[in-house]
DNA sequence: TCGAGAAGCGCG
DNA sequence: AAAGCGCGCTTCTCGA
C-alpha cells in the first residue's frame, strides 16, 4: 500500500482537474423539477391546514410540538426541553398532518440544499443546455482521509429515492459525451474482512458469495436484516440503534419464520455477529489496544493518523465511559473507513494515468464518476473498471461500472 | 440585525 | 454495560 502522503499528493491534481471540468446541469430538467417540487409543496401545505384545522409551519419543530401536545400526543424530549419532531418521533404515531409534515419537509429538503442552490451556482458558468457545477473538493477536511465537497455538496445528493434520482437526473453528459460510473462493492466490509483476516468473512469474499446472504444464512435473519446488523457492528452499533433502524425500515414484526426483532433480539444478534465472525472482534480490541500503545494515535494502512486522546479516559462514570467508548468507535473507524479512502485515491491515480480518455468529474467514497467521448463509451468504462479492480490481501475488489446520458440513470 | 447553536436530514 | 462512523447544509430560535 502506498503511503497516504503519496496517495495525498497524487490525488490532488486529479481533483483539481476534477473541479476545472465540472458537471453540466439541464436547466430544462432542473426547473420542471422544482416547479413539480413547489406544487407538492404547496399540496402538502393545504393538506396541513385542512387537517389542524389552522396554519401549521413544518419546518418549525416548535410550532409543529406545540400542535402535537395540543392532540395530547407524548414522545421523546430533546435536551432543550421540546418534543422531539424527527422523522422517528412523527412516524411512531398515525396521522395525516404529520404525514402532510413529514413529505414537506422532504420536499422542501430537496428545493433547498439541492435544487436551488444548483441552479444558483451552475448560472456562474452558462453552458449550452444548462450551466457548469465546479464542486471544492476538500481534500484536508475529513481525518479519515476521504474527501469532502462543497459548493454544493455534491457528496450528499439524493439517491435513494424516487424524487431524489430526479434530482441527479438533472446532472447529464455533454453532448457527444456519456456518463460512466465505476463503484466498488462493498469496499469497506472487504476492507474488514481483510484486516480482521476473519476466516468466514474471506471465505465468503474468496468464492464470490453475497456477505449479506451468508450473514443472514449464519443468524437466521432476512437479508434486509444482515445488511443491516453487518453494517452496524463494523463501527460498534449497539442495540437499540440497531432496533431504531430496523424500525425505520419496516422489519419490526417479521414473518414467522424469523425472530421478532425486538430490543432483546437486536441485543442478541449483535452478540451473535461477533461471535459467529470473531476476528472482527479481535481486529476491533487490537486496533484499540495498538493506539494506546502508540500514545492515542490510531492509523490507517496507509499511516494516516488520528489522535483519540479519550482513548485514556479511565473510569466508568458518566460521561467518562460514554467518551471512551466513543474513542473506540472512533479508532476502529479510522482504520477502515480511512484505508478504504486510500484503496480509492489509488484506484483514481492508475485510472489517471492508463484511461487518459476518462474524464472523473465525481469521486463519492467507493463510485467514481465521469465523462467520455459517447463513441467511445463501452471500452474506455471496460478500461476504467480494470484499472479500479485491485487484489487487497488476497480479496479481490471489483467495481461494478454502467454508462448513461444522467446521473440519475447511472 | 447578526451569529451561534440546536434540530433535522441528505449521502457513503 | 452499552455503544454508528464520517461529512455539509438549511431553517428555526434566541440572545447580544
Amino acid at each position: 500500500m502506498t503511503s497516504t502522503e503519496e496517495l495525498d499528493l497524487a490525488t490532488w491534481p486529479i481533483f483539481s482537474k476534477m473541479s476545472r471540468r465540472g458537471l453540466l446541469v439541464s436547466f430544462d430538467k432542473m426547473e420542471a423539477l422544482l416547479a413539480d417540487v413547489q406544487a407538492q409543496m404547496e399540496e402538502q401545505l393545504a393538506l396541513i391546514e385542512c387537517f389542524a384545522g389552522r396554519k401549521l409551519n413544518p419546518m418549525s419543530g416548535d410550532d409543529v410540538a406545540r400542535w402535537m401536545v395540543e392532540q395530547h400526543m407524548g414522545g421523546k424530549h430533546t435536551k432543550g426541553g421540546r418534543l422531539t419532531t424527527g422523522k422517528q418521533a412523527l412516524q411512531q404515531h398515525e396521522h395525516p398532518v404529520l404525514d402532510a409534515v413529514l413529505s414537506y419537509r422532504g420536499l422542501e429538503k430537496l428545493e433547498s440544499t439541492f435544487i436551488l442552490p444548483t441552479l444558483e451556482i451552475a448560472k456562474r458558468d452558462p453552458a449550452p443546455g444548462g450551466g457548469i457545477i465546479h464542486p471544492r473538493w476538500r481534500l484536508t477536511k475529513v481525518r479519515s482521509g476521504r474527501v469532502a465537497s462543497e459548493s454544493p455538496n455534491l457528496l450528499a445528493f439524493p439517491s435513494r429515492t424516487e424524487m431524489g434520482k430526479r434530482v441527479r437526473s438533472c446532472f447529464i453528459a455533454r453532448p457527444g459525451f456519456k456518463l460512466i460510473s465505476a463503484d466498488y462493492s462493498q469496499l469497506e466490509p472487504r476492507t474488514s474482512a481483510v484486516l480482521s483476516q476473519d476466516e468466514r468473512l474471506l471465505a465468503i469474499y474468496r468464492e464470490g458469495r453475497d456477505l449479506y446472504i451468508e450473514v443472514g444464512t449464519d443468524l437466521g435473519v432476512p437479508r434486509t436484516v444482515a445488511k443491516t446488523l453487518t453494517l452496524g457492528t463494523f463501527y460498534g452499533m449497539g442495540g437499540q440503534k440497531l432496533f431504531e433502524s430496523l424500525v425505520a425500515e419496516g422489519v419490526v414484526q417479521g414473518d414467522p419464520s424469523v425472530p421478532v426483532f425486538d430490543l432483546e433480539t437486536c441485543d442478541a444478534l449483535l452478540k451473535r455477529w461477533f461471535e459467529v465472525y470473531s476476528g472482527v472482534k479481535r481486529l476491533v480490541d487490537e486496533t484499540v489496544v495498538a493506539a494506546r500503545q502508540a500514545g492515542g494515535w490510531a492509523y490507517t494502512v496507509g499511516g494516516r493518523g488520528r489522535l483519540l486522546p479519550g482513548l485514556f479516559l479511565s473510569g466508568w462514570g458518566w460521561p467518562l465511559a460514554k467518551l471512551r467508548e466513543e474513542a473506540e468507535r472512533q479508532c476502529f473507524n479510522h482504520l477502515i473507513q480511512g484505508t478504504a479512502a486510500e484503496t480509492m485515491k489509488a484506484a483514481q491515480v492508475r485510472v489517471d494515468a492508463n484511461v487518459p480518455e476518462f474524464m472523473p468529474q465525481l469521486q463519492i467514497h467507493d463510485e467514481l464518476v465521469g465523462e467520455v467521448r459517447e463513441d467511445r463509451a463501452e471500452e474506455v468504462a471496460a478500461r476504467v473498471a480494470a484499472q479500479m479492480h485491485t487484489t487487497f490481501q488476497g480479496v479481490e475488489l471489483k467495481t461494478d461500472v454502467s454508462i448513461a446520458d444522467c446521473w440519475g440513470d447511472l
